[in-house]
DNA sequence: TTGTACGCGTTATCAC
DNA sequence: GTGATAACGCGTACAA
């Protein structure tokens, strides 16, 4: 596996290297037959200037890195199909990596592509992310960084988000809006900003229609189909069930909805169900899942062009926080059935 | 963002390049006092040596890449979850990268991770992919590379598969003795492999049985959601229904499933439905959705152990196809009502 | 045990 | 319009 240099394709010329090198960098001080002919004899050789060499050189790579928590769920991959549609456009390359949800793995995985030389980064915060101090670091180097989703406060980069409070508490006042009173929040980790607003929405939402928020009726459930069920499990074996539940995910939902029907319980009528970031799974399922709907190609989409944005004027860089619109999608497993 | 290199730590504290080059890398000629002062110092300044200078130099980089059809679905991501276990525990790092069903971006793709060096790929080909040109070049000069599930006949290297065949032979048979007489098949395209495995199958099990294929019983519809509906609404149009469905994954079995669904039709009864490549989804939807499992997790762990194994042993190298085993499993959506 | 010098494949800056 | 050379950051053979 020798890779052809530019040396391989001087030597067979029998001209310096540079005026290769000026060939494929296309400038003026160059006759137009010796750069067709070199590019020609390059062609038919098989050369390619080596990335590496020209990144080691000029210290960028036309090359961004992207760090996601997980693709199990379509979250993920969606918006990755969004930033890699921008990047493509613009001739940059991107390198994905998975963090696992694993603070460790983050930071390597973040190490690496800098270690790569990569121009930029667009990156979501793993479950375990706490510290954010190595980030804090690059930021504050000049080192463009775009977070989305899972995002840190302390952290002053351009950010890509929508407004969790705000959909929350729609997606609570449509359940109280549908006459349920005993409704139920599963919610995610509390260090996550997302979750608290979340959170948040569904408090207010009960707040605003002077309804109480018991204690027990928020319960830290976790992110995965696994942690729905579990909770959902206890929930029916305790006797202690709500008349709706809003969760702070659709896994989460879709795993106490799997608990629900297998226990015979009726989605909606016994336990109606909310669940928000929705994927094309939540059309999928039976009953089809009311869920808060993000607009996940648009979500990479704008986070790419974000960072693009950053790469293009190096000097002047003031952080931007874009709030997308969600969607609610109303449907069967948050009916009132009195209404139906 | 400046990159702190040898020279700094160097000049801080007053030796040569190559006395931090020899701490870092280990060897037996240098004093421990001194390796220690300068891999504290070194730690302390942030420095970490830069692999793409050292890939330029060692001609390879530790790591390897990854291109994938698509992550929509979740069969692919599955995969790369269980080639990153294997490449993490041995200190190489994955690039992943996806050609969105384009021949040309696979290309593309596989170039851009050539030239980052990296020292082998797992490669699973796009839809369009017909010519291998390409690959066979880089396979017939010694590159390291392993193709799984969608592979190639012309390209000999390492490969893992699962037995379509035999699998989707199986398949057809569950719903013949089921008692199903009219049944279709959605095929993907014809030129690819596993495809036309499953097509196979699906006729030597009717051969097998003593039953006639039709002409039209096999229709080759594609692999999306949206292929399945398109043909599903076609055969409802002209009132063309058959008893069962085997559908060559499972995107479009349930496609097929919802516009059955809308129509009013029940599956089973009015059609019962068989997928393929089961991903959590077949478990989720209703009604659930029989199919082949393959073992994403471990289909990833076994192209990641061969493509170690050739990295390690550089010298000898016989190609080797693995077959994984799969298994069906059997939900409600192809049972025989009148057995139920 | 440590330092010097070269090469990995490029491009930019000088000469010519 | 073209060629020689330095530099990017590193590892290593060789000299000291």
């Amino acid at each position: 596996m020798k890779h052809i240099t530019i040396k391989d394709v001087a030597k067979r010329l029998n001209c310096s290297v540079s005026t290769i090198s000026r060939a494929f960098n296309d400038k003026y001080d160059i006759r137009k037959e010796t750069r067709d002919m070199i590019l020609a004899t390059a062609n038919e050789m098989g050369y390619s200037p080596n990335p590496m060499a020209k990144s080691l050189l000029k210290q960028c790579s036309n090359q961004i890195g992207v760090v996601v928590p997980e693709f199990i769920n379509p979250f993920f991959p969606e918006v990755i199909i969004g930033i890699q549609e921008v990047f493509h456009k613009n001739g940059y390359q991107v390198l994905i990596m998975q963090s696992n949800e694993s603070y460790i793995h983050e930071l390597e995985n973040v190490k690496a592509l800098e270690n790569n030389m990569v121009d930029g980064m667009i990156l979501s915060l793993s479950l375990e992310t706490k510290n954010v101090e190595y980030y804090k670091k690059m930021v504050s180097q000049g080192f463009p960084l775009v977070l989305f989703n899972r995002v840190s406060n302390e952290l002053e980069t351009h950010k890509v988000l929508i407004d969790d409070y705000k959909w929350a508490f729609f997606a609570t006042e449509h359940l109280i809006y549908q006459g349920y009173k005993k409704i139920f929040h599963f919610s995610g980790p509390d260090g996550l900003m997302f979750s608290k607003s979340r959170k948040n929405g569904f408090i207010d939402a009960h707040r605003k229609h002077k309804l109480m928020v018991d204690n027990g009726s928020i319960i830290e459930t976790g992110l995965m189909i696994g942690d729905g069920e579990r909770e959902m499990e206890k929930l029916i074996k305790n006797n202690d069930l709500p008349d709706a539940i809003f969760a702070v995910n659709d896994p989460t939902a879709i795993g106490a909805m799997m608990v629900l029907k297998k226990s015979g319980l009726k989605i909606p009528g016994d336990v109606a169900l909310v669940g928000f970031t929705e994927t094309h799974l939540a059309q999928l399922i039976d009953p089809p899942l009311t869920s808060v709907a993000q607009p996940t190609h648009e979500i990479g989409r704008t986070a790419a062009l974000l960072l693009l944005d950053q790469l293009e004027n190096k000097g002047i860089f003031i952080p931007q926080t874009v709030v997308l619109n969600g969607r609610l999608n109303v449907r069967e497993s948050s009916m009132k059935l009195s209404n139906g």
